[in-house]
DNA sequence: CCTTCATGCAACCTTATGGATGCGCTTTTA
DNA sequence: TAAAAGCGCATCCATAAGGTTGCATGAAGG
């Protein structure tokens, strides 16, 4: 059965806020530079911010934002130790959002089957 | 086996015209109004650009551009159809989209079992 | 044919976003 | 303890993004 999914498909929709805080996490994601942090970041282990500034070609203000941005939105947590700040990939976030688009798969797929069984077996 | 995923955490990283498509796929995911038209789309029904527009309090126009953003990103396929432009979601770039999560999730697991197995098992 | 519907195109506006600099504060470390 | 490492904060800049309005154009219908 396909996850629920907010039907916004009639012409009144309330649960949109739903929807902004999934297009928020995909906003997040929606940049090469804080993509690629993340990929960094998916060994698990805790980076500093001139850590994570090296492998960039930016300064360190601009990946200091980047990974607010993350922060904001959940993906990233970031926890301090001494003189530095250390952030680290946060799986919970990325597995909602994947699980969003697994129920746009699922409700395409499931509109699909629908569609292959009328033709086969029309009513009337 | 986790996915390869482009390997990030060197100090050259010459792997990162695939991290842009990603991102950008992601960037066109990341606005409410883009998810909405998604999700209505999600049934597998082509509509036209009035239709969509009515779900939302906005412009034909602010719709359309989104469209043209949905579409730039390959993530929404448009087809003329008399007077009217049906749009149709594809879903092959939202499963491209799903598989990098799925990648990075994997080396994030894959990471922990490390952990596990050294804490269990230390070497030496 | 004349009107209406569904769009496309272009110009314009406002705000968000990505990035850089300069400066000051705290923690290490030589 | 003085220098260096690591950050945070504030300011400033240029461009992209989200939206609107106005106008022109092709297709449908009566």
């Amino acid at each position: 059965m396909p996850k629920p999914l907010p039907d916004l498909r009639g012409p009144a929709d309330p649960s949109t806020p739903q929807l902004a805080i999934h297009a928020a996490r995909f906003a997040a994601l929606g940049d090469p530079t804080r993509l690629g942090i993340l990929v960094r970041l998916s060994d698990g282990a805790p980076r500093s911010i001139a850590r994570l500034t090296e492998a960039t070609d930016l300064t360190r203000q601009a990946v200091t934002k980047h990974l607010a941005v993350l922060a904001e939105a959940g993906i990233v947590r970031a926890s301090r130790r001494g003189r530095e700040t250390l952030f680290e990939l946060e799986p919970a976030p990325l597995a909602a959002a994947r699980q969003y688009l697994d129920a746009i798969a699922a409700q395409w797929e499931a509109a699909l089957g629908r569609l292959k069984s009328f033709i086969e077996d029309p009513p009337h």
